[in-house]
DNA sequence: GCAACTAAAATTGTATACAATGTAATACAA
DNA sequence: TTGTATTACATTGTATACAATTTTAGTTGC
């Protein structure tokens, strides 16, 4: 078999898809040596891989006392959704003035398949991801892509996808509908708001989660 | 004396401090025994600043090739002026919801010293910084401060400050009074706009330094 | 039984040794 | 002379050894 050689950058991949599948839940303590034998490499690697993960705003770090998986409360959520709020609005509005013709029509062919997906809260919070990514991207902007990328990490944190709600999953394509069509238009203000009134409905549906699970 | 011990948060900012300064300039290669010998230390805390300043995106680094000081290209520069105008106006807009009376007052407060400075740039720059850092807090949100200050770090990499134009340091204390203004009536929409056309017009200011030095 | 102190174990931080990779210089052939 | 291949050197990547710090467990005194 291939046994491939590790390096730090598999470490960081390895623990960042272990945060993000949940499989290491907030409060999770890290610890070096056991990352690195469960990983079969040593210690500098896995001590890379954290640091990576800390500056993402995946882990907390004390020096002398380790890394924990972060802990957001209802505070930074409120923050992190207001930030997402100006920023995907902002990616929408410089969608619409620079998406081309062949970047939108994917957007609309992405529909089919967020309608089509049932029961599966992975698949689906994958394709929703695809679709805002997209949109990202279309507003060329490498900073901006960036800190959306960075507040989708630190979103994973919360745990399941508010598209786990049934009701939110229609509502959540009726409202990317309305986003492709503006920007489809060119209208960047009309674009920037369906994205910022999406993203807030989204907080919404997540408020609702985080009660039920409280 | 003393000759305290250094760890590797005093080398990340050592690094920090240098390239901020213009000690190191975009393209400088970064060697990490040639560092560890200058700083007293052993590679293993240099290479953990080198790889948080590269996170801080202040260098590029390509596995076994080495830390390059980041160089930004012309659009790389607009795209970041872009992004700092969302961010800035935006927290103009929630400091004039949230501000209170001391707040907004410490913001009068720092426009004399604005004033008075006279050739010197670096003590310019600090205050400008300062005050845009009074605003960010101002709107209390954790995430926006620290994308602001990441992009505040970036700007760094573009040299010496617009306010070295001495028309730009008058043009910008102007801009400042009318951006605390807005805020201190609570007059969000136009906080925002004032913010947003300060950013536009520094960026107006830095593209006339490029142009001279090219 | 509880508190505080002490010691030992666990864990992180740093230094150094070794391996892997990339770079540059040199030798050789066309 | 130029292009290429080979070899030596420089540099980064990883592993391990050691130091410093924290946490935990145990013991002693009250």
């Amino acid at each position: 078999m291939a046994q491939k050689k590790l390096t730090a950058d598999d470490a960081y991949r390895a623990l960042h898809d272990k945060i993000i599948a949940g499989d290491l839940k907030p409060g999770a303590k890290l610890r070096e040596v056991e990352i690195a034998e469960s990983l079969g490499v040593s210690r500098t690697p896995v001590r890379e891989a954290l640091r990576r993960l800390e500056s993402d705003g995946l882990l907390t770090h004390a020096p002398h006392k380790g890394a924990v998986v972060k802990q957001l409360d209802f505070q930074s959520i409120s923050e992190l959704y207001k930030i997402r709020e100006v920023l995907e609005g902002t990616a929408a509005g410089l969608a619409a003035r620079q998406m081309s013709e062949v970047e939108i029509a994917a957007l609309y062919d992405m529909l089919p398949a967020q309608i089509e997906v049932k029961d599966n809260e992975v698949e689906a919070s994958r394709l929703n991801k695809l679709f805002h990514r997209t949109i990202c991207h279309g507003a060329s902007n490498r900073y901006l892509i960036e800190m959306i990328d960075g507040l989708d990490l630190s979103m994973a944190l919360l745990g399941r996808s508010t598209l786990g709600l049934e009701a939110r999953k229609d509502q959540a394509i009726s409202e990317h509908r309305k986003i492709i069509d503006a920007i489809a238009v060119g209208d960047a203000v009309e674009a920037e708001a369906a994205a910022r009134k999406h993203i807030r409905s989204s907080h919404a549906a997540r408020l609702k989660i985080l009660l039920e699970d409280s």
